[in-house]
DNA sequence: CGGATTTGACCTGCGC
DNA sequence: GCGCAGGTCAAATCCG
């Protein structure tokens, strides 16, 4: 079995609804639930019955919608949270721009995850390329890219203030690689975890 | 020595 | 047009 990204958004949705395929596959998150948080409407999604199996989650129309989902993992001894927000900005596959042309904005998946150490090791290789302050934050935001060759593919880690063990993770655009180290990415990421206890 | 990181400068988009 | 904030570049530096 090959691995591939986590999210990515659905390449055949070609009406201008927008759904998204969220592949399982590459880190074996095959029996957690997530529930989908819509504009304070909550419904569940139950993602990846078989590791090759994908889900469909669709949304309305609204162009610039962003779905929250939460996701625990069901096993009660090993409780975590976590959320997905899935940025509805996908633009044509025309991605080299011209002078002129209306600049392509790739599709963004953001991931908080409540984390002592800010890089997850999410089986890809990045090379920080920038760090800036942002307003509204007093720790510094990260830029990192892939470094596999014709790999385009972008990340932002930041910590937020208002929670100083949540770290939001945003991925920018889809590998066209497979997956670089290919045993146990999703448990790697969950063992980094700080246990979540609402109590 | 080569690849990764740091960090100030520069670029760009957006709101006023 | 201007200023601000976010994003990127690239030279210097670090480090295995």
């Amino acid at each position: 079995m090959e691995n591939y990204p986590m999210l990515f958004p659905c390449p055949s949705s070609s009406s201008s609804s927008s759904s998204y395929q969220i592949s399982t596959s590459a880190m074996g998150i095959s029996h957690h639930d997530f529930n989908v948080m819509n504009n304070g409407q909550s419904s569940n999604a139950f993602l990846g019955l078989r590791p090759s199996d994908e889900s469909i989650i669709d949304h309305d129309d609204d162009h610039r919608q962003k779905l929250l989902m939460r996701a625990e993992v069901s096993d009660p001894h090993q409780i975590s949270e976590r959320s997905i927000e899935v940025s509805d900005e996908v633009g044509d596959s025309n991605n080299n721009k011209k002078k002129g042309e209306k600049k392509v904005k790739k599709p963004r998946y953001a991931f908080q995850t409540r984390s002592q150490v800010d890089i997850l090791d999410d089986g890809y290789r990045w090379r920080k390329y920038g760090q800036k302050a942002v307003k509204n934050n007093k720790f510094p935001r990260s830029y990192y890219r892939c470094t596999h060759q014709g790999c385009n593919v972008k990340k932002q880690v930041q910590r937020i203030t208002k929670d100083e063990g949540v770290v939001v993770t945003t991925y920018e655009g889809i590998h066209t690689h497979p997956i670089e180290k290919t045993t146990d990415n999703f448990e790697h990421i969950l063992s980094q975890m700080q246990i979540y206890t609402p109590f």
